[in-house]
DNA sequence: TCGGAATTTCGGAAAATAACGATATCTTTG
DNA sequence: CAAAGATATCGTTATTTTCCGAAATTCCGA
C-alpha cells in the first residue's frame, strides 16, 4: 500500500464519505435497497451513486480509484458490482501513518 | 483539523518528507546546519529547502500549508522562521482517522 | 540608513484532477 | 437473438494543484 496513493484517494469528501458509509451501511442506505445485504459482498455502485449524487461514470471512477489503492475491495456478482471496506488494508493504513507519522 | 484538508496536504510527496524528516531532524539534515538546534524551534526554511530541493517560494508554499492543516507550528526568530510539527495534532489526527475509518 | 539575506506573496504556465455525457461491455430476461 | 439494465471506459471541459521566478517584506549588521 502506498501512502501517498491512499492521500490522495482520500483527499475527496465524497471518497472519504464512500468509506464511512461502507462502514455500517445500515446506518447509510435506505433499508430497502440492503434487502439482502451480505457483508461479505458490501453494497452495489447503484446504491452508492444514489447516496453520492454523482453521475455513474464518476461513481465508479471514484469506487475503482478506493480499490486502486487498496481500500476498498470489488465483487462482481452477475450484472452488479458490489464494493466493501477493505478492513486489513485500513489498519495496515492505521498502523502505517502511526510510525511514518 | 479538518481531515480533508489534512489529506490534501499530505497529497504531495515532498510534504510528506518534510513531516518525516522534521520528527528527527538529526537524521535527516547536515550537523552543520543544525548547529544549534532548539526542539522547541525546528528546523529554518532555508534548511528543509535545501534538503527538499525546491525553490524558496514552493517550500514556503508547502510549510505554510502545512502550517495552516494545523500539522506544523512556526516561529519567527529573526529573519528565520522555524518549523516544527505539531505533535499534538498529529497525534490527534491518528486518533480520528482511527476513529473515522 | 543602506545592502543583503531569509522569507513571503503574487502571478502565471504546465500538469493533474474532477466530473460529466456518450459510448461500450457485460449480463439477464423475454 | 434482441432489449434493457448495471457498470466501465473514453474523451471532454472546467477547476485545482504544482512549482517557479519576480517582486515585496522583514530584519540584521555595517
Amino acid at each position: 500500500m502506498e501512502l501517498i496513493m491512499v492521500f490522495k484517494a482520500l483527499s475527496n469528501q465524497t471518497r472519504i464519505n464512500i468509506l464511512v458509509w461502507l462502514k455500517h451501511p445500515h446506518l447509510h442506505f435506505p433499508a430497502e435497497e440492503l434487502q439482502d445485504y451480505d457483508p461479505n459482498l458490501g453494497v452495489c455502485v447503484s446504491d452508492i451513486k444514489a447516496k453520492a449524487g454523482l453521475s455513474a461514470s464518476t461513481t465508479s471512477d471514484y469506487l475503482s480509484l478506493l480499490q486502486k489503492c487498496g481500500l476498498l475491495e470489488a465483487t462482481r456478482v452477475g450484472q452488479w458490482t458490489y464494493f466493501k471496506r477493505n478492513e486489513g488494508a485500513i489498519e495496515t493504513l492505521n498502523k502505517l501513518i502511526k510510525e511514518a507519522f
